[in-house]
DNA sequence: AGCACGCCGACT
DNA sequence: GTCGGCGTGCTC
C-alpha cells in the first residue's frame, strides 16, 4: 500500500510538528480535523496544516491517522493564516492557537466516540431538526386556532414556541430595513464618523474616539446595518461578559427581523459546550452575519467579513492572561489587514498604544466631542481628605449630596474597587495582621448581612473564621482595618436607614445569571444607592444616576506599573460616565489626598487629550511602550531561589550564544514578582525591551528555542508573553 | 502537559 | 514480596 503524510497541529505545549502517515485512498487536506493516536495511550484531535509528499521522520516513529472528520467544512486558508500569525506572534506552537478556541466538543475526542460514535455536530443538527419539526407542529396547531387574531394584528407576530426558540416571522416584502435604522438620527458628528467608515472599501484602522454618551453604539449599529446590507459579516468585540446582553438586545431588535435568529451569534466563555458549539456551527456553515462576543471571537471563522468592531478598545479585559496570551484588539486589527476591511476601535480612554498610532498617522482618528443626549458632563469635584475628618471613610460632602440625591428621587452610585468588608484585620497589641498561609498578601475580611464573618485571600481563594483572639499575642482586641464594598454597604445603611442600597461587585453576583438580574434591579428604579467595584463603571447606562462618589482612587496612583495611571484615568473617566447621561445637574465627588496631581486636574476638565499628552511625554522619555516593545518572562517554582536562578541562567545563555541577537536588546535583571507567593508557589520575571519589534522577535524565537531545547527543567515553570499589559 | 518507565522506601 | 513515591524522558 502506499502512503502519503499530513502535518497535525496538535494542543500540546511542544515545540514540534507531528507528521503523521496516511493511505493513499484516504482525502486528507489542510483545514480538516484529524484524530491521531499520541503516545502510547491516548487518542487526540488535531486540526491538518500541511500535506506532504514526504518527511523527516523515521519509519519505525510514524503512526497513521484514524480518522478524517468531515462533519464540519474544512477551515480556510485566512482562518489559519490568522492561526499561524497568532502563534508565531506570540512565540507559541501553532496547535495551541487553533485548539483552544475550538468550542470543546469539535476538539475532545470522547465526542466522537460514545455509543453511536457519531459526530456532535450531527447530534446537534439532528436535535435542532426535531425541535423544528416540533415547532412547525405546534404553530399549525396554534393557527388553527389563532388565524382570527393574525388576522387582525396584521403582520409580523413574535411567537415563543413551546421548544423554548424564539421564531420571528420576518416580514420580507416590507420596507423594515429602513425601520431598523430609522429609530434614533444621528447628530452631524456621527453621521461624519458613520459615512467614513462604511465608505472604507480597504483596510483602514478607525479609532473611534467619543466621550461617553457621545453616542458610539449608534454609530456602530448604523456601520452594522450598512455592511449587513451589502452582504457582508461583522465581528462586535466587547470587553467583557457582563456586556453581551444589551448589545444583544440591541442586535436582536434591529436585525433579527430582517436577517433571522440565526444571523446573531453569541461567544464568550460564560456558554456551555452546546452553546459554543452551536453558535460555531452557525459560523462555519456562514449562516452566521454578526458574532458578537468577548476576545475569544475574533477567532470567528467567517469568510465574508466587512467591519469588526472593538468596543472600548482600551480594555484590559481584551488581553487573555493564560495559555495563548493573545490581544484580540491587536489581532482585530491584524485581521483588518489581512481581508483590506475597516477595524473600529470604540473608546472614550484609548489606549496609548492605539492613540500614538493615530499621532503617526497610521490609524484613523474620528471624535464624537458632544453627548448625544441634551444632557451636559457631569461636574467633578475633588474633594481633599488630607485634612478631613472622615465619618466611616466618607467625607461630609460626599454624605451631604448622596442625602441630596435621595430627596430628589435620584441615584447615587459609589464606586470603589476593593470587594469585601475589610482589607486586612489587624492587632490593636502587637504587630499581627492576617495574612493567608498560602501567599504572601494580606486575608480579606469579609462580612455581609446575615453571614458570619470571614477571612478570605482574593489570591487563592482560601477561606477561614476570623480569630477570635490574635495568633501571636492572644489579644482579643483584634480590628478591622479599612473599607472594602460590604463596609460601606453597611455604613451607608446606617447613615440613611430607609434607602434601598444594593451593593454590586465578584461577590455579590456569584452566581451565574445573578449579574444580569442584579443590574435589572437597579435599572428597575427601586435602588437608591448602588455600591460596587468596576464591575459597575463598564457600559451600563443607568437612567436616574446623577452622582458618583469615588473612593480609594489614590491606591491606584502610586501601585503597580508604569501603565497604573493610564488604567486609573480610563476607569475614573468611565466611572465618571456613569453620571448625567439623563439628567442635568450630575456630580462626581473624588475622594482623595492628592488634587494637584496632574491625573485628577485633567480628570476635572474631562482632558483626556491632556492627559495622554502627558503621559505619552512621559513614556518617550523614560523609552517605554508605545516607543518601546516588550516581551516578558515569568517562571514559577515551588522556591523563589529555583525561579530565579532559571531566569539567571536563560539570561547568561543568551549574552554568551546570541551576543550578535542581543545588541539592541535590553534585558534587565530577573525580579521576584511583587507578590512573590500565590498558592505555595513562587514567581520571578524577566522583563525583555526593544526599540524594534522585528528585532525583539527575531531574537526571542531563536532564545527560546535554546531555552526550550537546553533548560527544560521540571523543578520551574515558564510562560513568555508578548506585549505584556502588567509588569 | 500527560504518561510510562524505573528505581527506592514502607507496609501486609 | 508489592504498592506507590516522583525523577527522567518521550510523544510523529
Amino acid at each position: 500500500m502506499s502512503y502519503y503524510w499530513v502535518r497535525v497541529a496538535l494542543d500540546v505545549p511542544l515545540e514540534a510538528v507531528f507528521d503523521y502517515r496516511v493511505p493513499i485512498s484516504v482525502q486528507v487536506v489542510r483545514g480538516q480535523r484529524v484524530i491521531v493516536p499520541f503516545g502510547t495511550q491516548k487518542q487526540i484531535i488535531g486540526v491538518v496544516t500541511a500535506v506532504l509528499t514526504e518527511t523527516d521522520i523515521p519509519p519505525e516513529k510514524q503512526k497513521d491517522i484514524i480518522q478524517v472528520l468531515d462533519d464540519l467544512p474544512p477551515f480556510s486558508e485566512r482562518w489559519l493564516a490568522l492561526c499561524e500569525f497568532a502563534a508565531k506572534y506570540y512565540l507559541r506552537p501553532i496547535g495551541e492557537v487553533i485548539l483552544p478556541v475550538l468550542p470543546p466538543p469539535l476538539r475532545k475526542v470522547a465526542s466522537y466516540m460514545g455509543k453511536t460514535a457519531t459526530s456532535p455536530v450531527e447530534r446537534l443538527d439532528k436535535k435542532a431538526y426535531n425541535k423544528q419539526q416540533k415547532l412547525e407542529k405546534a404553530l399549525k396547531r396554534q393557527a388553527k386556532h389563532t388565524k382570527s387574531i393574525e388576522q387582525v394584528s396584521g403582520q409580523a407576530v413574535e411567537s415563543v414556541a413551546e421548544a423554548g426558540i424564539r421564531i420571528v416571522n420576518v416580514d420580507k416584502s416590507g420596507d423594515s430595513a429602513v425601520l431598523a435604522n430609522s429609530t434614533i438620527t444621528l447628530n452631524e458628528e456621527q453621521q461624519s464618523a458613520l459615512d467614513s467608515i462604511v465608505n472604507t472599501r480597504e483596510y483602514k484602522t478607525i479609532l473611534l474616539h467619543g466621550i461617553t454618551g457621545s453616542g458610539k453604539t449608534e454609530v456602530y449599529l448604523h456601520a452594522i446595518a450598512q455592511k449587513l446590507a451589502e452582504g457582508k459579516q461583522v465581528i462586535f468585540l466587547v470587553p467583557e461578559i457582563n456586556l453581551t446582553p444589551q448589545f444583544a438586545r440591541l442586535l436582536e431588535q434591529r436585525f433579527v427581523p430582517l436577517y433571522g435568529e440565526k444571523a446573531i451569534a453569541i461567544m464568550h466563555s460564560g456558554l456551555s459546550d452546546g452553546e459554543r458549539l452551536q453558535a460555531w456551527i452557525y459560523m462555519q456553515r456562514q449562516e452566521t452575519k454578526i458574532i458578537l462576543g468577548t476576545r475569544m471571537s475574533i477567532f470567528a471563522p467567517l469568510e465574508n467579513l466587512g467591519l469588526i468592531v472593538v468596543d472600548e478598545e482600551h480594555d484590559a479585559s481584551y488581553k487573555q492572561q493564560d495559555g495563548l496570551r493573545y490581544s484580540a484588539r491587536d489581532l482585530a486589527v491584524w485581521r483588518a489587514h489581512q481581508l483590506q476591511i475597516p477595524v473600529v476601535l470604540g473608546s472614550a480612554t484609548p489606549s496609548l498604544e492605539t492613540w500614538q498610532q493615530t499621532v503617526n498617522q497610521r490609524y484613523t482618528k474620528l471624535s464624537l466631542t458632544q453627548r448625544a443626549k441634551a444632557t451636559t458632563l457631569p461636574n467633578i469635584r475633588l474633594i481633599n481628605i488630607k485634612k478631613m475628618r472622615l465619618n466611616q471613610g466618607l467625607s461630609p460632602d460626599l454624605i451631604s449630596a448622596i442625602d441630596e440625591r435621595l430627596q430628589r428621587g435620584e441615584q447615587s452610585m459609589i464606586y470603589l474597587n476593593r470587594r469585601g468588608f475589610a482589607p486586612v484585620l489587624r492587632c490593636s497589641a502587637c504587630s499581627w495582621t492576617s495574612t493567608c498561609v498560602r501567599c504572601s498578601v494580606h486575608t480579606v475580611m469579609h462580612q455581609s448581612s446575615g453571614q458570619a464573618p470571614t477571612l478570605q485571600c482574593h489570591h487563592c481563594g482560601y477561606t477561614s473564621r476570623i480569630p477570635l483572639k490574635c495568633p501571636d499575642c492572644g489579644n482579643q482586641d483584634l480590628s478591622a482595618l479599612g473599607y472594602g464594598t460590604q463596609r460601606i454597604e453597611e455604613v451607608l445603611g446606617n447613615l440613611f436607614p430607609q434607602t434601598s442600597i444594593q451593593r454590586v461587585d465578584a461577590d455579590s453576583t456569584r452566581l451565574k445569571g445573578s449579574a444580569e438580574k442584579l443590574f435589572e434591579h437597579v435599572h428597575s428604579g427601586d435602588v437608591d444607592i448602588i455600591v460596587g467595584t468596576q464591575m459597575l463603571a463598564k457600559g451600563h447606562d443607568f437612567k436616574r444616576l446623577s452622582l458618583v462618589g469615588v473612593l480609594n482612587a489614590d491606591m491606584m496612583l502610586f501601585s503597580g506599573d508604569f501603565r497604573a495611571p493610564e488604567r486609573l484615568f480610563a476607569q475614573l473617566m468611565q466611572v465618571a460616565g456613569r453620571a448625567g447621561r439623563h439628567l442635568p445637574d450630575s456630580e462626581v465627588l473624588l475622594q482623595t489626598e492628592f488634587p494637584e496631581h496632574h491625573l485628577y486636574q485633567s480628570l476635572v476638565h474631562h482632558d483626556y487629550e491632556q492627559f495622554v499628552a502627558n503621559a505619552l511625554e512621559e513614556r518617550q522619555i523614560a523609552g517605554l511602550p508605545p516607543f518601546a516593545y516588550h516581551v516578558l518572562i515569568s517562571a514559577q517554582a515551588k522556591e523563589l531561589r529555583d525561579a530565579l536562578d532559571f531566569l539567571k541562567t536563560i539570561v547568561a545563555d543568551a549574552r554568551q550564544a546570541l551576543a550578535a541577537y542581543i545588541e539592541d536588546i535590553r534585558i534587565y535583571d530577573p525580579i521576584p514578582l511583587k507578590i512573590v507567593r500565590v498558592a505555595n508557589i513562587e514567581r520571578a520575571q524577566l522583563l525583555i525591551e526593544a526599540d524594534s519589534r522585528p528585532v525583539l522577535h527575531r531574537f526571542m524565537s531563536v532564545w527560546l528555542q535554546r531555552v526550550y531545547h537546553h533548560f527544560r527543567n521540571h523543578k520551574v515553570k515558564y510562560f513568555v508573553e508578548v506585549d505584556p499589559l502588567e509588569i
